[in-house]
DNA sequence: CTATGGCCCTGGTTGC
DNA sequence: TGCAACCAGGGCCATA
C-alpha cells in the first residue's frame, strides 16, 4: 500500500521517537517478516546498537545503527501492503491492533525512559530486516523523484531509452524508485498521458509534464501525509492521511473527470487497476480502428 | 531486455 | 443471511 509519501511520512513521524535510543530486546512472532536470518542471529545484531538516524529511501525506512559511535549496520523496514510502524511509549496493547504485531524492539531513552516499536502488518508481505550495508542492500534502486538526480532532462532521456510500457516503467523501482499504483496514475493523469504508450515514444513536451506532474503529486501527498481510504494505511500517530481527497482518477471508476466531465474509465494494465480520462489520455494508437 | 503469471497473505466488499 | 469470488497503496521469481 505504502508508496513514498507514506513512507515518507512514516520515517518523519517516527523519527523523533527513535533517534538517540537504544535496543534493548528484540521480538518477532512472524519469521519471514525479517528476509531471512532466524530471530536469535537478528537479535544479535541489533541489540545494543543506538538508532543514529533515521531515512527514508524510496519505500523502505532506514533505521541507521551504532555500536560505540560506529556504523554498525541498518534496519531496513518495507511496509508492502499493510505495514505499519509504531512507537509505543507504554507497555504493548493487546488490542485489535497487537494481532497484527509482527516484530517489536524494546528501546531505552538517553535519559531512562523506556518504549516500543512495533512493526504491525496484517498481510504479512511487509519486511523489517538487519543488513550490514544498506547502499549495498539498495543498490538496485533508482532515483528518488524528489532527489536532484530526477531531472526533466533524466526523464527525457530515460524515457526515449526504455522501450517499454509507460505505467509499468514507472512502478519499475529500478527505474525511478518510490512510486506506486496510486501516484503513477494521478501522475499520468496530470501529464495528460496514456498509461499503455510506449516510453520511448513519449514527445519531450510531454515528459517535461510528467516530471513536473510526478513531483507536484508527492509533494501535495507528502504535505497531507499520504491517503488512507480503508482500515490499513495509518500514520504512526494513528491518523489518517488526507490526500484521497485530491485524488483525480484514482478509484474513481464512473464519477467525472475534474478536467472534462467524462466518466474515468478503469482498465488493468500489467495486472494493476489503473484509472484514466479516455479524453485526457488519448490512447496511443486507436485499437482496432480502421477504415 | 521485456512481458506475463504465480505466489506470498489477510480482510473487506460485492454479488448471487 | 451465507458464502464464494474478487479486490487491494508491492515486489520477487520462474518462465517465455
Amino acid at each position: 500500500m505504502p508508496e513514498l509519501p507514506e513512507v515518507e511520512t512514516t520515517a518523519a513521524l517516527v523519527r523523533p521517537h527513535l533517534e538517540g535510543r537504544v535496543i534493548t530486546g528484540a521480538r518477532a512472532s512472524w519469521l519471514r517478516s525479517l528476509g531471512g536470518p532466524a530471530v536469535a542471529e537478528f537479535e544479535a545484531s541489533v541489540v545494543g546498537s543506538r538508532i543514529a538516524e533515521v531515512t527514508r529511501r524510496a519505500k523502505w525506512v532506514v533505521l541507521h545503527l551504532e555500536r560505540a559511535g560506529r556504523p554498525a549496520g541498518s534496519i531496513l523496514c518495507h511496509l508492502r501492503m499493510t505495514g505499519r510502524l509504531v512507537v509505543d511509549a507504554q507497555p504493548g496493547h493487546a488490542d485489535r491492533e497487537g494481532a497484527f504485531e509482527r516484530v517489536s524492539l524494546g528501546l531505552r531513552g538517553p535519559a531512562g525512559g523506556t518504549a516500543t516499536l512495533r512493526f504491525l502488518d496484517v498481510r504479512k508481505f511487509g519486511r523489517f530486516r538487519f543488513v550490514e550495508d544498506h547502499l549495498e542492500a539498495l543498490a538496485d534502486l533508482g532515483p528518488e523523484p524528489l532527489g536532484e538526480e530526477f531531472t526533466e532532462e533524466w526523464l527525457i532521456r530515460a524515457l526515449k531509452a526504455r522501450k517499454r510500457v509507460l505505467k509499468p516503467l514507472l512502478l519499475d523501482q529500478t527505474f525511478l524508485a518510490g512510486l506506486g499504483n496510486i501516484y503513477v496514475d494521478e501522475s499520468l493523469f496530470q501529464a495528460g498521458l496514456h498509461p499503455e504508450r510506449s516510453a520511448h515514444q513519449v514527445p519531450k513536451d510531454r515528459a517535461r509534464a510528467l516530471h513536473g506532474a510526478i513531483q507536484s503529486t508527492l509533494r501535495q501527498a507528502i504535505e497531507r501525509e499520504g491517503s488512507s481510504f480503508d482500515a490499513f494505511y495509518r500514520t504512526p500517530e494513528g491518523q489518517p492521511g488526507s490526500y484521497q481527497h485530491l485524488f483525480r482518477v484514482y478509484g474513481r471508476e464512473g464519477k467525472p473527470c475534474p478536467t472534462c466531465g467524462r466518466p474515468i474509465k478503469r482498465l488493468v494494465v500489467a495486472q494493476r487497476g489503473t484509472h484514466i480520462c479516455t479524453r485526457c489520455q488519448p490512447a496511443p494508437r486507436a485499437p482496432g480502428k480502421r477504415r
